[in-house]
DNA sequence: TCTATCATACCGACCAGTTGGTATGCAAAA
DNA sequence: TTTTGCATACCAACTGGTCGGTATGATAGA
């Protein structure tokens, strides 16, 4: 694939993801895609083999990009505390800053879209972003470890529950943004629930505090 | 409206909540509600005037029976507990309860889809799912608001946010749940909602231990 | 260096099936 | 008899998808 081909099929991509995050995927043509790009059928079905292989490859594409950033904060998190709480925190930070930039717009979670149109993908998109959604839990889960490994918390809890619940929150907080037109929910979401994990660990409060 | 008639319309609504449940509103067309309920063209013209009327009254009709079911819940949960922190604590397990019923597919929230296609709603509809979160929200705040009144909390912490948080993680919850095809999840976050309740709430519980 | 060959990348007309929606008819209820 | 409640037949627009074709190179043989 020569580069110009590379960037049609990202034209394309972008085009959809965009038309895909507010109209959702089967409110979405082809010739949506299309009109927006400016480019024809014979462009669309060189790149995808058809809508589904659309649906499957723009998922992909979708997860690692998003993936790709939270790595990115993640690593800067990790680089800027030794201490695995911090560390969170700091991340999520980050995230909510990420999540209230005004440059960064479609609103929204695409694992969230799909998995309210599910019956339309096949099986095969289904279990993708299932995996991605436990791959986010394990990395939070992991985190969460070290820090209960670390800090007894004031009330018993597993890594596992804390991880979920994060990333509930944020895709409840990002629902609620979307049908409040009210961009900051979800970012606000996330600071309760730091505020629940000041709590929950007060020895690693303490310590910071000192 | 007949009786006859008036069920007729609730085939079609109830068909169609279904439908529209698993497969998203633009992916669901109405032969699809047609087919499901055995009726004709004649039949759901007669009853709704257009495809986005359907929208309305679906959602409309959706919000009634979900309101129904909050205040059957409240009353419950008020006519059970003098005190409003455990007036709240037994909502939410009553509530965790209906999630889990496996009697009550189709597993997730109208709000949250409606949401997540609402390009293709009229702003009358897209109001009104944001109304009725913020009825949601509203009568959780009322709550909240006793509970902190009585109770000094552990960390400075408002009624609005602790009420926008039980609806995000329940609405996170139940995309957790869709995506892994795993109900009892949005329970589970509930659950861990309330673990969230006794931390910021340590009087009260005392209270309630002794 | 020129040219023949061929795969890639895209165009746009076209197709069959489906979409939301309408017009008409008709039986039963009011 | 008139209205209500639904069935049937039909339509124009749109749907995803196909297909023949073309422009643009890259490569390799002469």
């Amino acid at each position: 694939m020569t580069a110009k081909a590379q960037a049609t099929r990202e034209r394309l991509l972008v085009a959809a993801k965009q038309l895909v995050m507010s109209k959702g995927f089967a409110g979405t043509s082809i010739d949506d895609v299309l009109k927006a790009t400016g480019l024809t059928k014979g462009a669309f079905f060189h790149h995808f083999k058809s809508k589904a292989d659309l649906a499957d490859q723009l998922m992909r594409w979708y997860a690692e990009n998003d993936m790709k950033m939270f790595r990115t904060f993640l690593a800067e998190a990790e680089a800027a505390h030794d201490d695995p709480l911090q560390q969170l925190l700091h991340f999520l930070t980050d995230f909510e800053a990420y999540l209230c930039d005004p440059d960064h717009p479609p609103r929204g979670c695409m694992y969230a879209l799909y998995t309210y149109e599910d019956d339309h993908f096949e099986n095969s998109v289904k279990d993708f972003v299932s995996e991605i959604l436990r791959t986010w839990t394990a990395m939070y889960i992991r985190k969460f470890q070290e820090v209960i490994d670390r800090y007894p918390p004031a009330r018993e809890v597993t890594a596992k529950q804390l991880a979920e619940m994060i990333v509930a929150v944020i895709e409840g907080g990002l629902i609620l943004e979307r049908a409040h037109r009210n961009p900051g929910m979800a970012a606000r979401q996330s600071e309760q629930f730091r505020a629940y994990l000041e709590l929950l660990f007060p020895t690693a409060s303490e310590q910071k505090a000192a």
